[in-house]
DNA sequence: CATATATTTCTACATTTCTAGAAATCTCGA
DNA sequence: TCGAGATTTCTAGAAATGTAGAAATATATG
């Protein structure tokens, strides 16, 4: 994972209003939930909420599936789990490698 | 741990500078690596080098110790076991639980 | 004290971000 | 095609952020 990518997916947890959203979606599982479900949930407002869905989109963490009127969103576990081993792969390497990349 | 402090430590490495920042005092290991070494290896001016250390002894994420002139910084390893913890809590739960907090 | 090295503070500016109301668009069923 | 519900786009303003030059401050050494 690089540098860049993992800073987009933290940087769009950073925000309160985005980690409380992918949570709530981490916790709706593989069902996942339409983007009403999320407004009425977390009390958003529509456009701010499709602001940040756009966000969490653009990170890969979050995924969307039109079904009927309704678009479903769903946490993208994988994406989770490359961001938490990127946080981890280099604890206490202890080496003196530059960070240049 | 609570959200704003996850949102905030998440936020602190959401910005490509500050990530380049922790990854290379996570590499730096207990030893740290005082601010002058960061900015010569990363090639930071020294105003915007400590704006950005700010922020990551603000969310926590980095302790300093003066040595004599020299500034030493060091990744705080339990932080970020803690927010690593944060983000695999929650997965999978495959719970309809609200997330108002 | 004088000087060199290390780091911060002050300052400024461009850019991005968050928020949300109002209007527009999309999707389905009758 | 019309209406209702679902979601996005448009718009705008306030606030936060990233960047860094120049000057100031701190620390050690001779």
């Amino acid at each position: 994972m690089q540098l860049q990518t993992a800073a987009n997916r933290l940087d769009a947890l950073g925000a309160p209003t985005r980690l409380r959203i992918f949570r709530l979606l981490v916790r709706a599982g593989t069902d996942g939930l339409p983007v009403g479900g999320i407004q009425s949930r977390l009390s958003i407002p529509g456009s701010t909420l499709t602001h940040h869905l756009r966000g969490l989109i653009a990170a890969g963490l979050i995924e969307q599936e039109r079904q009927g009127a309704m678009l479903v969103c769903r946490a993208d576990f994988r994406a989770m789990d490359e961001l938490v081993d990127y946080l981890t792969a280099e604890c206490c390497a202890e080496q003196q490698k530059d960070d240049a990349a």
